[in-house]
DNA sequence: GTTACTTTGTGAAATCATTCACAAGCACCC
DNA sequence: GGGTGCTTGTGAATGATTTCACAAAGTAAC
């Protein structure tokens, strides 16, 4: 399949929300147009990002939310559940612990990791902190596919190393360093601050 | 001035981030593409971004480490500290307020306020939690710019639309719904399951 | 069955962002 | 002071993404 955008995709993630939003509501059809609305586009560019995976409409009714809701789910690979690791039992890491929004689209925490001998052995939602160094045996049993990682900037880089080295598919980085892995690993930055600086910037070119 | 990416005010944003990280190595000068090394792009595209601003290098040399932080973070509007409300504090309200990040790049922390009585007056990092009905009052005496909005989807846009009204210029939105401002205030939004989504995408389309 | 109306799917056009490529400027050395 | 070696700044070219615009395909009503 042709190269899909990073920019496509996340929408895709948005449309899916609302269609489980209408579907909640009772409606059995949606617009490209209803969707764009929700998501801050236009109808267009909902059309465009669906076809290149496919048509899934009907010409002058649109879209089945519950048909689309689930090719959406299929492309995504949302259909079955991911593994997600936990590194680094902070503020972070704890709050992302209990984060319901995970489980609820099927990402299970199956491990959190820490140094801190007071961290280890606490539970967050279920789940046990372990020594950081039982990570990689861990790893290679529970077959963990994603890990988050929420520790201090200095030591993100080789923790890094050490999850791609026991296998890990994906990383979603919550530390401020941009992060180098290898190109059969996919990795994501969440960078608070910088968000913020991004306000920052434009505050104060409000009128430029 | 003419208008310019988000991508590369981000890209602004990372580039300080190095720069101070040279400084504190005690180099003097650095070369675009040192620079673009380190933030996983080209040298062309970090002399382009800094080109819509002037021209702050030195043929031959590279650009002088202090000047060239200094330009960036007057452009990025960081001379002066930003006063920064947080809307709810709950585990994630409670994980921003505590992160050192903010603080270390002038966004001072200066409310906080949620609707639980079991939370309002804890002192999160030297910060009382606020009933949120003080929030109006307290918005127009402190004149904060910024809010970080991290409340439940379902009271997420009437926050907002509270806050807006109060005279807030940006928000950043940590709840997993897209919001809808008039187009003098600011906002972006951090998503964390929709990340999670466009990793499994990508774990789903490893070889396509 | 025909007409009126709606909405999709998609090439083509337009806009936006990145990369290329090279002249011009500066440092350093002899 | 002239030559050599780097590195910037920037138009032009390329590539990517979004928007436009419209034929095609469906619904609904009579």
């Amino acid at each position: 399949m042709k190269h899909i955008a990073e920019s496509t995709v996340r929408r895709l993630s948005l449309y899916l929300r609302f269609l489980e939003e209408f579907e909640a509501h009772g409606h059995q059809t949606i617009s490209s147009g209803e969707l764009a609305s929700q998501g801050g586009t236009t109808s267009a560019q909902v059309r465009k990002d669906l076809s290149f995976f496919g048509s899934f409409g009907k010409r002058g009714l649109g879209y089945s939310v519950s048909d689309l809701s689930s090719r959406l789910r299929e492309i995504l690979g949302l259909g079955r559940p991911w593994k997600v690791v936990i590194v680094g039992a902070g503020k972070i890491g704890a709050a992302l612990a209990q984060y319901r929004g995970f489980r609820e689209r099927g990402f299970r925490i199956v491990g959190i990791y820490d140094v801190d001998p007071q961290s280890i052995g606490l539970a967050l939602d279920g789940v046990t902190v372990r020594d950081q160094r039982d990570m990689e045996t861990d790893l290679m049993s529970l077959n963990a596919e994603i890990a988050l990682l929420a520790v201090p900037a200095e030591v993100a880089q080789p923790l890094t190393d050490r999850l791609v080295a026991a296998g890990i598919g994906a990383i979603l980085n919550f530390a401020s360093t941009p992060l180098h892995v290898p190109s059969h690993v996919t990795i994501r930055s969440v960078n608070m601050a910088l968000e913020l600086e991004i306000l920052s910037y434009a505050l104060v070119n409000r009128d430029a």
